[in-house]
DNA sequence: ATTGTTTACATAAGAACCTTATGTATATTT
DNA sequence: AAATATACATAAGGTTCTTATGTAAACAAT
């Protein structure tokens, strides 16, 4: 994903989100998408991507629907209604991560 | 640290972002302060912050001046000129997280 | 006076999430 | 023909965390 320690943990909330705002998205296609997104800075690894996308989907917060395309298997996931819960509550959580961590960066109280 | 796996990585930027503005602080200190900042939302888990501690000595950031305060040890850490140039990295590296995680949350990229 | 809580350090086992490496297979570009 | 891009997948190992446990002193409460 990155050189840095601070993406980990955030690949599911990425993952949830695109395929809230794009309907439906195939594994490769979500890491070209974050690569144009941030312009090259997030590259989402195979190893960390599959297995991430098949434990979302054990836990019902994806479904999937094979597809052939130029005569290979392509795997559209989609989200689950109870996937759509899951990823607003997902949203709320990197909120609150983004104000937690700037409160201790720029904290208010007098240094 | 926190229920929610986004904190992973986190915690050596939170510990070395108050000894900047601090000067010095001993373990069970920064816990305290932490939690103060954040209202109580992330709990330093004892069992992270030691751990980390000495990693970030080993690695030449911190320097330690163990002192005894009413009959009991205190380890007071500080920033190395080599862990003070780190941290200005980690706050860069959490700052372009922030913006990359922002840009794939609400993306100017019509959708 | 003893029990429980807070302060203050520490480490070990195991979980979760990642990287790196490897594998299969087809399409496209050089 | 070879290299790159597309598209999936898994296994081994690393890092960071949680949970559990331990030591020890100060302080508050019953």
């Amino acid at each position: 994903m990155s050189h840095n320690q601070l993406y980990r943990g955030s690949l599911t909330t990425i993952i949830m989100r695109l395929l809230e705002k794009e309907g439906k998205m195939y594994g490769y296609e979500i890491t070209q998408k974050v690569k144009e997104i941030t312009e090259g800075k997030i590259d989402i690894k195979e190893g960390a991507l599959y297995p991430s996308l098949h434990k979302l989907q054990a836990a019902g917060h994806l479904k999937v629907d094979a597809k052939k395309v130029d005569n290979r298997i392509r795997k559209y996931y989609s989200l689950t209604p109870q996937g759509q819960k899951e990823t607003i509550h997902m949203l709320t959580e990197l909120k609150e991560y983004i104000e937690n961590m700037q409160a201790i960066m720029n904290p208010k109280i007098a240094y």
